[in-house]
RNA sequence: GCCGAUGUAGCUCAGUGGUAGAGCAGCGGUUUUGUAAACCGCUGGCCGGGAGUUCGAAUCUCCCCAUCGGCUCCA
């Protein structure tokens, strides 16, 4: 909206229809925010101010404070609020002249608001004050303090000042605000029980994966069972990039900064490499041992290395390697960023007359693993160039803008729900992200398929065309379910542990209830083993119910019990994770069963 | 990397200047059990690492390591 015709609507109702579309809740929110500046500048007059908008489950307000702000603040910040959202103050709103705003914030020292002000276009500038707290704001308010509901103050944190790490370090408080108690309560409940999935806890209790202090932040063991995971993991996907004329090849883990000086990933990726190894020889720079951080300059080599004629590609290169980044140490969490990860990749050399045909390809199998493993929530980012600034990307107006129309044709080939990024593409070409909800409703880029037209020119690679001449092929990146690590974390949170036979590194617990019936548990072990079934036998001292409870929390799922009758009859007694008790049934009725569901990768049990 | 918090037994945690604790787990014994925790006993700790302050440090100070919450949401 222009600015006149914004005046001209505000003349009218002021306060509702100024700029930013807030929703009731979010407006509420916002308000919660100035209360809580307000609560903070009674406890710290000498505060500054800078930002504090409603976010997704709250708000935040960043403040320059003379001391650091810990956690016992909150409860007194807290109840300052309490006081404020008593007393029923109004937001009253005023609007200055920009030169007014700018000496009375200049006259308080707060640099941040005047920053603002500058960077603002308009002549005249929103201000709100509600009690003793007045704030440059764009609005909109609750009419008065008493209006905001049930709120909570959650965590302090460091933030910089507009996101920019090179700029000062201000102090966020992160709080919630509902209408009502009940949505409140809701809301943290809902936190607890993400708390509950979390995989890193989730990972400990069934022993998947464990760090260590001894080994660098960012590099997982894995435990028997979480091998097994991982194992099954990739199996599969190798199973279907296999089934979709993927090959496999084998890269190692070291490569020479030369390759990397190819690539041009030397100058803009060096940070996220780890340290280059000169060794005892004293190589040179060019000749130095690096980490691998990613498959491509690899697999480009092995192409480069042959000889490619028109008829053979498109040439799929797919690699289960594992990988080393230096990524900051503040951002390492779990297994969901770490610093080696085993990325399902793949390299497409082709014609550009396929790009169509192999996009499409590589989005067939992303969609049937996300279907294998259940995850039916997600989205596609689709990221294109900014044509503005076609400057800032390598390749032909032609084939970016065939390249584009062929990426968004197949995403809406499959009804799938995108949204387009103008602008974030990469500057060697276009992508898609698939970013997949899991069951608590959060967020995970796993998938990626990008086109690159850049690094067949900076390798120089061909391919011999029909008319006998050389041709430069087209790349695409692309990786099913990024990686192993973050994948895991996803799938563990997905399923609170309770994951589908298939995927269940125990799939059977046999129980048995006295030690005289060891020996037939011992043989039921040997024929689930002899037909594939993982399973284990819990040979402790316990009681029956002891084992089951133990069995119930490692999320198995199915419980065999076997005692005098099961022996007698060459039986088991399952029971499900579910607590559901089948009761006894012949052994080869159950292998039956658990062969059906685990080969069709079933999620019933 | 930056800001803040945290680090005590395998796990969850108590202990804030004066002899390291609990529950669970583990081990031993008793019990031999029919669908979510039997009973009794015992073991287990460079209190993350290093340096300092102190008669004395898990506790106070500094450095390092690791873990956690953030650093995209724009007056």
């Amino acid at each position: 909206m222009s600015y006149i015709l914004r005046r001209l609507t505000m003349s009218v109702e002021a306060e509702l229809q100024e700029s930013v579309n807030y929703t009731p809740l979010q407006r509420m929110r916002h308000s919660a925010a100035h209360v809580m500046a307000e609560a903070v500048q009674e406890i710290f007059p000498e505060a500054l101010f800078s930002i504090g908008p409603a976010i997704e489950d709250g708000f935040y307000y960043d403040f320059d404070l003379p001391r650091p702000l810990t956690p016992e603040d909150l409860p007194e910040i807290e109840q300052h609020m309490q006081k404020i959202v008593a007393a029923g103050y109004p937001f009253l709103h005023d609007r200055w002249p920009r030169e007014k705003a700018l000496e009375y914030f200049g006259n308080k020292g707060q640099v941040y608001k005047v920053e603002i002000i500058e960077n603002l276009p308009d002549a005249e500038v929103g201000i709100y004050r509600q009690n003793n707290f007045l704030d440059l704001c764009r609005g909109p308010h609750v009419q008065n303090t008493s209006q905001i509901g049930p709120f909570k103050l959650m965590r302090v944190a460091g933030a910089y000042w507009r996101g920019d790490e090179h700029r000062p370090m201000l102090q966020r408080i992160y709080g919630t605000a509902w209408f009502s108690q009940e949505e409140l309560d809701q809301y943290l409940w809902q936190l607890e029980e993400a708390q509950k999935r979390d995989h890193r806890k989730l990972g400990r209790e069934l022993k998947l994966f464990t760090l260590s202090d001894e080994l660098p932040a960012g590099v997982p063991m894995f435990y028997p069972r979480g091998e097994m995971l991982r194992h099954l993991m990739e199996s599969y996907v190798r199973e279907t990039q296999e089934r979709y004329g993927y090959q496999h090849v084998w890269t190692s883990h070291v490569g020479k900064v030369h390759l990397y000086k190819t690539s041009k990933h030397w100058y803009t990726y060096r940070e996220n490499m780890f340290p280059i190894m000169k060794g005892e020889q004293e190589l040179t720079e060019d000749d130095a041992y690096i980490l691998k951080p990613m498959n491509c300059p690899h697999h480009i080599l092995l192409y480069k290395s042959q000889m490619h004629s028109y008829r053979e590609l498109p040439v799929r290169y797919a690699e289960f390697a594992t990988l080393y980044r230096y990524e900051k140490a503040g951002v390492l969490t779990g297994l969901a960023r770490v610093r080696s990860l085993t990325q399902d990749d793949a390299h497409v050399f082709m014609r550009p007359d396929q790009i169509q045909e192999e996009f499409d390809r590589a989005v067939n199998l992303t969609l049937e693993v996300f279907e294998t493993y259940g995850l039916t929530d997600y989205w596609i980012r689709l990221s294109l160039r900014d044509p503005q600034k076609k400057g800032e990307y390598v390749g032909s107006d032609e084939v970016w803008e065939m390249a584009e129309a062929t990426l968004r044709g197949a995403v809406e080939g499959k009804g799938i729900r995108y949204e387009e990024g103008i602008g974030e593409a990469a500057f060697y070409g276009p992508k898609v992200d698939f970013m997949v909800r899991d069951a608590l409703g959060r967020e995970w880029q796993c998938s990626t398929i990008q086109l690159d037209f850049i690094q067949p020119e900076n390798f120089e690679l061909e391919y011999i065309g029909e008319d006998g001449q050389a041709h430069r092929p087209v790349m695409i990146h692309r990786a099913v379910t990024g990686s192993t690590e973050r994948f895991m974390a996803m799938l563990i949170e997905h399923f609170a542990g309770a994951f589908p036979v298939w995927l269940s590194p125990v799939q059977a617990i046999i129980i048995p209830i006295a030690d005289r019936h060891q020996e037939y548990a011992q043989s039921v072990f040997e024929q689930l083993k002899a037909v594939g079934v993982r399973a284990e036998i819990d040979m402790r001292g316990e009681r029956m119910n002891a084992k089951i409870r133990d069995a119930q929390l490692q999320k198995f799922p199915y419980m065999l019990v076997v005692g005098d009758k099961e022996a007698a009859a060459e039986a088991v007694s399952v029971r499900l994770r579910t607590n559901i008790d089948l009761k006894s049934m012949p052994l080869t009725q159950f292998i039956e069963r658990i062969l059906q569901i685990s080969n069709t990768k079933s999620k019933e049990l």
